[in-house]
DNA sequence: ACATTTTTGCTTGACTTTGCGCAAAACTAT
DNA sequence: ATAGTTTTGCGCAAAGTCAAGCAAAAATGT
């Protein structure tokens, strides 16, 4: 069997992809040439910046990054730039000496990227929002209770007795619904009563959405239109601003 | 087979991410190499800032990089296999429709990996503790309160109102040293006060913890050796059996 | 078919990495 | 402290790896 040239790069990216790194003995013996065929491959795949050479062999080029993360930070595909412009938004608002709530969900795990504000003291209902917040040396603090699977959510009686204490100046909440009826919704009953007891004891409550959550409606209401500002990317309908305080972000 | 210097690094980093810290010996073991190659990489990888280099191996990063705990760390990491073996051990103690604390800790974390039992309810303090107990389709309630960098524990006087209400059948602890005179120690006074009113509050509460632990004292005590059951592989000194009850766990 | 260009494989000298021995340094225990 | 053990860093020789040069083989153009 011959192999253009051509082809040997593709295997020899394939194999290095795959396994994410190789030695020049062995892609030698796999494709059956030379060592030095090999080593000239290498060197030009590396010029063309898709491997990484290295002594002995080559590497794939995002050998180091990435690996570990939450299966949350995985569904954040969507309505990313969106989200993103949001988050940042958002994050500029907080202020020294803010007491500031932070929802679980993936909208309001995009803020925390963004905070930088050592001065204010952050508590969450979400598990892998409260290590990114101590990760980047915030004070944080997390709700009590009962962990919902998949979304990693502190609900239940007891978050919402830790809530009763408390007396946030800003709240950061996510939502899956927001409609001129029935409000922000949300489908699940459990992180709806947080969600709402969260809202009313903040001093002002924001709603984080793009532009997909509007006329949307789930099983639960949390809160009224009026009850929250709303940071989003874009308005579909100008009634909604006649029914609360909205803040569009420019993308 | 012949390990490209890269791949070495990585499975070395892996090696110590996981189990906290590892030795030379055991890393030339693993990867089949000379000491002198390890400690090579060691240093290489100390000065990339991946790994903390210490006498006699490595710890992670993340882990306790305060003051006085590098040593305990890397021992920490040595006990590997005793360590397994206890979590072994507890899991299997753990019934239907017990009500169960997991103190945050490496050696408790260990223990989750082994538990199954779906018809008990586990209530921790530890947020990585936390994710994994639902990421196991388990019961999982987390403590609220502040959270302590570093070892991503819920501390503070929250923590402790949110235990007094529950009464655990079993509490599953970590301790750093235990000695007869002053019991069982740790050297943050945070995280022992949360100890302390989680054994109060367990109806049988037991100490994880290797023979390297006995005869160590650090600047806390949370309890004393008569307040707990201690489940260990090997007891270096009888006389701590007349002061209460210990498992060993063979190897 | 023939000359030209490209690709391949091998050799060589330079360079890198590896493993071992040993003295110095660090840790432990008394 | 002091003696004993373990770990460490460094030099060095052996093994492994590299880029460059060169000639044979293969592909290409006329």
């Amino acid at each position: 069997m011959k192999l253009l040239t051509q082809e040997r790069y593709q295997s020899i990216l394939s194999i290095i992809n795959e396994r994410n790194a190789a030695t020049v003995a062995e892609l030698a013996q796999m494709l059956n040439t030379s060592e030095s065929t090999i080593r000239r491959d290498l060197t030009a795949l590396d010029e063309m910046g898709k491997i990484k050479k290295v002594y002995g062999g080559a590497t794939s080029i995002s050998q180091n990054s990435g690996s570990f993360e939450d299966n949350v930070s995985l569904r954040e595909g969507l309505m990313f730039e969106e989200k993103t412009e949001i988050a940042r938004y958002c994050a500029s608002m907080i202020n020294d000496s803010d007491f500031v709530y932070i929802d679980a969900g993936t909208t309001t795990s995009r803020l925390i990227d963004f905070i930088d504000n050592q001065n204010a003291t952050y508590v969450t209902n979400g598990i892998a929002h409260a290590r990114k917040l101590i990760q980047k040396g915030l004070t944080a603090y997390v709700l009590g209770g009962k962990l919902k699977p998949l979304t990693e959510a502190v609900v239940g009686t007891e978050a919402i007795a830790n809530l009763h204490n408390l007396n946030f100046s800003k709240a950061f909440m996510g939502t899956n619904g927001i409609d001129l009826k029935s409000g922000f919704t949300t489908p699940d009953i459990e992180e709806a009563s947080v969600k709402e007891v969260a809202i009313k004891t903040s001093y002002m409550p924001f709603i984080l959405a793009d532009h997909t959550k509007f006329r949307r409606v789930f099983s639960v209401t949390f809160a009224q239109l009026r009850q929250c500002c709303i940071i989003t990317d874009a308005l579909p309908d100008s009634k909604f601003s006649s029914e609360t305080v909205i803040k569009e972000v420019k993308i």
